[in-house]
DNA sequence: GGCAAGTTTTTTGTATCCAATCGATACCTT
DNA sequence: AAGGTATCGATTGGATACAAAAAACTTGCC
């Protein structure tokens, strides 16, 4: 908000990207040619790679020397590991948020939720970034920026687990939830706030964590070694 | 250590560089232009620039859209922000380690205690430096990847930090400290643990807090407004 | 002497080009 | 026919070249 911060054309194919990973529309395990990238949004690979190198710290894309880059595929470990790092980040969120946040921060919240409702039973892509943006947006509001940042990374990463390994698409508990934290937080009920906080990503992770059945070949053999599966 | 990741040449140039600005040979404020940078190092801009961007997306430099790349100057603010952070990730660190640490990763943390304890008495930018690793150190041995990586980059932000505003670059206190955190750790008493950890960063906070009066006329100009100090 | 406008110079943003590396296919050997 | 090896193609890693923007300098005017 703060900050103008001029975006350039990397942010842009940045941004593209992003959302089409989150979106399911680039799905995991799937090639990302830097000229393919390139000539599709019109620009040149130095663009595109700045973009992908960018997406790889964040961990939504995985590039092998060489070889290129490709959507991440998180393992079942390194989804545990994501979940465990964002429980930990967002209670701290409600911590700071409870001691800082504004009436005109909740109003957001609200805001945010009435949008969720408004497409609820639209199960999806954008059911999930939807609910993703909620807690991107609580994180945001705390006012710490580092935070926030940690928060963003790991609900985009949460999202690309929920989109590959959740059966349903579906957040329909989730949007309630969240009302019920703007709650919790509204009337400065900390244990509350945290323990709602803590249930929701719970139920979230549950989901992701049970799952398809490793039923395919590729499924199993993803779980022994990346390297091979391509 | 399980995954070899052969590195490029920008991985080599970022390390440098990420050394450089921590030892503070490379001063916050300092301009970064690409070309300059690549012929020390015997490399292009385009090495140079992707390495710019990784250390962008740490925090470690800012870089203004046509203007270049600047050692980041953390604000005060910031600076808070950080350690808020970097205390929640490494009290989680310290309850996971107290799970799944051997007496292997414990030995692993004497022997990097006792490097500290090496060159101890000898302050400045290699004390600082040491000292973060420790920290570093352990949340790669919690086995939580997204965790030491984030743990990594608010170490070497706070790395930076305290050079800038530490007004004594003496880290003595702190090894003593590090050794009573393995030791809490050994004997698997997390509230000690956890306790110990979040008064040493506080130590370490406090330190940085209070330091070198904003004598400068950057240094002050720096609070109120970076883009006028340039 | 100071200020302002125009020009020069430096530096970044982007595109293109060459070389190195990896995977795949085809061929040869046993 | 199966396995190993060599060549080929595709794609990235890295460097250079060009364009645009900003900073710095100069010059003229008040």
């Amino acid at each position: 908000m703060r900050e103008q911060k001029q975006s350039t054309t990397t942010d842009a194919v940045y941004e593209l990207l992003c959302r089409a990973i989150i979106e399911q529309a680039l799905q995991p395990g799937m090639r990302l040619p830097e000229d393919t990238v390139g000539e599709q949004f019109g620009v040149s690979r130095t663009i595109v790679r700045h973009a992908l190198v960018r997406l790889e710290t964040m961990g939504l894309v995985v590039s092998r020397r060489n070889r290129g880059a490709f959507v991440a595929e998180p393992s079942i470990e390194e989804a545990q590991q994501i979940f465990q790092v964002r429980r930990c980040l967002e209670t701290e969120v409600i911590r700071i948020g409870i001691e800082t946040m504004s009436e005109e921060d909740f109003e957001q919240l609200d805001a945010h939720v009435r949008r969720e409702q408004a497409i609820r039973g639209k199960d999806g892509p954008v059911s999930i970034r939807l609910s993703g943006e909620f807690h991107i947006l609580l994180a945001q509001l705390s006012g710490n920026e580092v935070l926030a940042r940690y928060v963003t990374e790991v609900v985009l990463r949460c999202s690309l687990i929920m989109a590959m390994y959740a059966k349903s698409h579906s957040s329909d508990c989730a949007v309630d939830e969240h009302s019920q934290i703007i709650e919790a937080l509204r009337t400065a009920n900390a244990d509350l706030a945290v323990s709602l906080m803590e249930h929701h990503l719970g139920a979230v992770a549950e989901r992701a964590a049970f799952k398809k059945a490793p039923d395919t070949v590729e499924s199993i053999l993803s779980r022994y070694g990346k390297e091979l599966a391509h």
